[in-house]
RNA sequence: CGCGGGAUGGAGCAGUCUGGUAGCUCGUUGGGCUCAUAACCCAAAGGUCGUUGGUUCAAAUCCAGCUCCCGCAACCA
């Protein structure tokens, strides 16, 4: 694999950052880390989405420019994502100089090439709304549901992106290439919209909505949000349309994007207006497009013992989590690929104390212990070799990268928990300190060397979930976490002295766990 | 009859295509171990697999009907 290029939808800034936001991004975030340990060049973009009336409205009922709401806004999520250790390697925003010139070529090109149009129309408008309603949208006395108020009908002159010229190519597309929706029972929903599409209205009258990208050459026109936030994936990238196979040389490395995760309510804009416009712009169509489901939220457990776990740290903050790791590995496996999850904060503590606790931390933690105990944290070269557990944990990480070529994150997250489940089995099966007491040295050397060893690759395994932790267990194993995860062969551990008694410590510790009061 | 998914021990899920001892994670109870983070290992309890009927030597699994839940259709991450 030479590149990996992933991207998230970008968020509307209208509001702050929520869990579901944050869902996506660490989503994202994990499957980025995962491939950036198969391929040296993997990119990860993510960013906001900044235009249109609501942010217009907003920002004027606060009395600042929409371009400071905006700024304020985009940087609350850079905030969040921080806090997440969401390694993202660009962060656009579609009020970026550079985006916003690219969109404008776009629109441009598609209008030179006769895939966009201008065609007026006669609609229903609601002034409360400021927006075009259709009939099926009002009440039953023809009101608009929101406002209670008769819409007026309007005539109004719009560019339009001629959607259904691509139509027959798509579903075409969707048919030969059955893993280009992820997962693929949406592939049948996909399809079945695909039957009813019309032409979509791509600008806006610049009267009613003045904060977006003005269309070149017509200045009463102000692009619509399918052009400039959907082109982000491109134009972040350096894609030039005036000059496509000459663009920027980061442009033709990565593109096409390798997969794009979104959620599945903008599924439809992603797998049927993003692939036309990739289609009439001559570019090829990203290879996965994954849409995730919701995180549900125990609303009434919630607000009792949290508070306000809307945000995406709030979680962090009520358990006095000084790294994102829990939570992310939480939401990263509470969902199997693109169902719906649900968070509570009873299943986060159990979840996360068996798992990362009670199994993998202390699992490195009583093996580190016994090797300062019986071998003065050496470790001694007659002992390394492999046995019947580094094998499995070979498999292991074949079968973790089996999960991910299909973005099962949750399914590869449960892959890894069993192989620490078989090496604190496989610790107890063999009772290292019988063996010492007994004067058994060598087996209990091998016992331990081995186990250490598989904690190496478990550690590289659960890095894109706990970056932190992973971080922590391969310092106290002299481990090299940024080993590719082919290199992986389980002869890692080197020869010689490995740690000191007060350099093993708890990599991670239980969520209301004595030893974490003590540490407070 | 719009299209699609689902109903399995306390919770969340797998198993259904390719009928034949109902499995996993977490929780509960008992035991073991004593290296470790009240941890780890073992065992047990707990399910007539939504419902009715059919096919079959045999149905969670195949077929038909019914009930209930959910997704999409309808700009919620």
């Amino acid at each position: 694999m030479e590149k990996f290029y992933t991207t998230t939808a970008i968020d509307y800034v209208n509001g702050a950052p929520h869990i579901g936001h944050a869902y996506e991004k660490i989503l994202t975030d994990v499957i980025y880390r995962h491939f950036s340990q198969r391929c040296d060049n993997a990119y990860f973009l993510t960013g906001t989405d900044e235009h249109g009336i609501k942010i217009q409205k907003t920002s004027a009922q606060n009395g600042i420019s929409p371009q400071e709401f905006c700024d304020m806004n985009a940087q609350k999520f850079k905030d969040a994502w921080r806090a997440l250790d969401i390694n993202y390697s660009q962060f656009i925003r579609t009020t970026d100089e550079q985006h916003e010139r690219i969109v404008q070529k776009i629109f441009k090109k598609l209008v030179d090439k006769g895939d966009i149009y201008k065609h007026s129309y006669t609609g229903l408008y609601c002034s409360g709304c400021e927006a075009f309603l259709s009939e099926k949208d009002l009440t039953e006395d023809g009101l608009c549901p929101d406002h209670l108020k008769k819409p007026e009908v309007v005539k109004e002159e719009n560019y339009f992106f001629k959607l259904t010229k691509y139509k027959d190519a798509i579903i075409k597309h969707i048919k030969t290439h059955p893993d280009f929706i992820v997962p693929s029972f949406r592939v049948n929903e996909v399809l079945n919209q695909l039957e009813n599409i019309e032409d979509i209205s791509v600008s806006r009258v610049k009267s009613n909505v003045s904060w977006g990208v003005p269309v070149e050459n017509d200045p009463e026109q102000v692009i619509y949000v399918w052009i400039d936030a959907l082109s982000n994936y491109i134009t972040a990238i350096g894609y030039d349309p005036e000059n496509p196979n000459d663009g920027s040389e980061k442009f033709r490395t990565l593109w096409p994007a390798d997969v794009q995760v979104i959620g599945k309510d903008i599924l439809k804009f992603h797998s049927i207006y993003w692939p036309a416009i990739l289609m009439a712009l001559d570019l090829p169509l990203p290879k996965h497009i994954l849409a995730h489901g919701w995180i549900t939220i125990d609303e009434a457990k919630m607000s009792k013992s949290l508070g306000n776990v809307i945000s995406p740290t709030g979680v962090l903050e009520a358990f006095e989590l000084s790294i994102p790791d829990p939570f992310r590995y939480y939401m990263a496996s509470a969902a199997p690929c693109g169902k719906d999850g649900n968070y509570s904060d009873e299943d986060f503590k159990e979840k996360v104390n068996a798992h990362l606790a009670n199994s993998m931390g202390n699992l490195l933690n009583r093996t580190l212990s016994m090797l300062v105990k019986y071998f003065d944290g050496d470790i001694k070269p007659e002992f390394l070799g492999k046995n019947e557990l580094t094998a499995q944990a070979l498999e292991t990480v074949k079968a973790v990268k089996h999960h991910f070529d299909y973005f099962e994150v949750q399914e590869a997250s449960q892959k890894i928990i069993e192989l620490v489940d078989i090496t604190n089995k496989y610790v107890t099966d063999n009772a290292p300190w019988t063996l010492a007491k007994e004067g058994n040295t060598e087996k209990c050397g091998i016992v331990l060397t081995n186990v250490l060893q598989v904690m190496t690759v478990i550690a590289s395994l659960i890095y894109p979930y706990c970056p932190n932790i992973a971080g922590e267990m391969a310092k106290q194993l002299s481990y090299d976490i940024t080993t590719k995860l082919d290199d992986i062969t389980c002869d890692t551990l080197r020869a010689g002295h490995l740690i000191n008694k007060e350099d093993i410590k708890p990599v991670f510790l239980r969520v209301d766990s004595e030893l974490a009061e003590k540490k407070k």
